[in-house]
DNA sequence: TTTGAATTGTTATAATATAACACTATGTAA
DNA sequence: TTACATAGTGTTATATTATAACAATTCAAA
């Protein structure tokens, strides 16, 4: 059902490196990494991110300006998102929940509003931390 | 319940500023319309934000880097936001849905992890672009 | 084989956010 | 009142995150 994407050489070379850590990565700390790659320049790691990010094999932790990758089959595309992140540790975990997306997925607001994308954080303490 | 909270000088001039603006404000316009009230530098708006935030007087939006003034009478700390943003005008609108907030508050995961907080952000089109 | 879309490389710059330090107000308790 | 603690302020400098603009290249579809 889902379209396989080729990734082209920086786009390879980023996710793979987002892909091994464990984890989420920011866009500096990556292009740090990948310099010796020869991925010089901010703009060469931002729109690889962002085609990845498009075509769903990463996820932007936006209120960690970070990046991990989806481990999660049934999430082809970031359409539907929800992480758990751990306020201490900032461990951070793609939560994969059928009743949750499913719950969102058919929410509507008072206007009868439908939406087509969403991205939910929750926060707290994970196991090792509490 | 709640506490009042006396905001200082600078809180409530940036409070105002926000709670009267129809959109979402950044950090950086916030400033520049506050310059002729004598707060000049970013440090003095973020800490202002760092606190309202905290107190719940307004959110942060976290995929636009923006700050909303709260009217959810039900939400005085910044613990349970859900957002509906249209991604062609953009406006945003702070969603109140008892079912959706209760549904979210007892959301347990996989680990059985339980959360203090969350932030959802809900995209799609608004009544006028659709 | 042309042609158009996507990607790349590069330099420069914009936008968002915090560090560090000295000072000032304000509330609480001896 | 005096002392103390906590929170807020003003300031300069700097760190972090992200995009603009433009030329060159790759690559697949028509
Ligand atoms: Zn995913
Ligand atoms: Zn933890
Ligand atoms: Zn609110
Ligand atoms: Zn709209």
């Amino acid at each position: 059902m889902h379209k396989e994407h080729t990734l082209t050489k920086n786009q390879q070379i980023i996710f793979d490196l987002i892909d091994k850590s464990p984890e989420p990565m920011k866009a500096y700390s990556i292009l740090f990494n990948v310099q010796k790659k020869g991925i010089k320049a901010p703009l060469q790691v931002y729109r690889a991110l962002d085609k990845l990010v498009e075509i769903g094999k990463i996820h932007k932790i936006e209120s960690r300006n970070a990046f991990i990758a989806c481990h999660n089959s049934s999430c082809q595309v970031s359409k539907a998102t929800a992480f758990s992140i751990c306020e201490i540790c900032e461990k951070i975990t793609e939560i994969s929940s059928a009743s949750l997306s499913k719950y969102l997925a058919n929410f509507k607001d008072k206007d009868g509003m439908k939406y087509s994308k969403y991205n939910l954080e929750f926060f707290g303490l994970c196991k090792k931390c509490r």
